[in-house]
DNA sequence: ATTGACTCCTGATGGC
DNA sequence: TGCCATCAGGAGTCAA
């Protein structure tokens, strides 16, 4: 369930139940994920978690001794269960905390990871070339115009690049693009700086309302059913290749690019 | 520095 | 019902 809004979800979602808590074990049942999960996660232990943050997709459980790091891939998702809730198939990771809880990540994939980042080391390496986060005032116009001179990649392409701007996925890719009226082919380097200026206060836009929406259909981490699904989410293209657009009633083509499938009108996307 | 193809892994879906 | 191919919300790595 991942992309940036529901990874900021997941984050609102579990950061009430467990900051503040002691984490009273760690457990590693699967050691590999996308990447080993190092043995320095159970430094956590017996640390209170002082806060729940986010950069980009990464999730980050904050101690004084440094911070587990979870990204939820594809397929992950995290749920605060009473700790003895018996384990479902892909029950990877878990946080066990003092009061009988515990924060445990669920993943089918395996395209997630569990990092470490140790208060006193360097940025994680993973970390350091993310571009700016699209929900604050760093996002701007001008650092988008300014990148894409040159580039002859797709504008798609070109703003699901995480050193451009991070947490843009496929789906709100598509949307933004659409909003703005500009051609998911088109080159990155061709734009004009006024298509970009729509572009950037519309991925604003769709990920602020994306947050918002799933703020609502999301309450609560600990019930069975808690999906942040898209389906709440009014999708203007995504996943409607063949049926009509809303706004001129000319079918939606899908293509892919760049290994992903791609959704556009062609007639109000130029 | 950029670009595009490939890769990790499991599950759901659709065609035959 | 079974089998096979195809497709998924991500994103690092590699070769050119």
């Amino acid at each position: 369930m991942p992309e940036l809004p529901e990874v900021e979800v997941s984050r609102q979602g579990v950061a009430p139940k467990i900051t503040g808590q002691v984490i009273s074990q760690v457990i590693v049942r699967t050691p590999k994920l996308r990447w080993p999960v190092p043995g320095e996660v159970t430094l956590a232990q017996d640390l209170s978690i002082d806060s729940v943050t986010r950069r980009a997709k990464y999730i980050f459980i904050n101690t004084r001794a440094g911070s587990i790091i979870i990204h939820l891939g594809m397929t992950g998702y995290l749920r605060v269960f009473d700790a003895k809730t018996p384990l479902k198939k892909h029950d990877h990771f878990d946080i066990v905390l003092a009061n009988g809880q515990c924060l445990r990540l669920n993943d089918a994939r395996k395209f997630g990871a569990v990092l470490w980042q140790g208060i006193e080391e360097p940025p994680h390496v993973l970390l350091q070339a993310l571009g700016p986060e699209p929900l604050t005032d760093d996002f701007t116009t001008e650092t988008l115009f300014d990148k894409s001179r040159g580039r002859t990649c797709t504008v798609k392409q070109f703003i699901m690049d995480n050193h451009i701007v991070v947490g843009v996925g496929n789906i709100y890719a598509n949307e933004a693009l659409f909003m703005s009226g500009i051609h998911p082919l088109r080159k990155a380097g061709k734009i004009s700086k006024a298509r970009y200026e729509r572009l950037v206060e519309n991925i604003k836009i769709v990920l602020a309302a994306a947050i918002q929406q799933g703020g609502t259909t999301l309450q609560d981490f600990s019930n069975v059913d808690g999906n942040p699904g898209y389906f709440r989410l009014h999708l203007n293209v995504y996943g409607r290749a063949g049926e009509l657009c809303l706004k001129c009633k000319t079918p939606i083509k899908s293509q892919m690019v760049g290994q992903r499938n791609t959704f556009y009108c062609s007639v109000c996307q130029r």
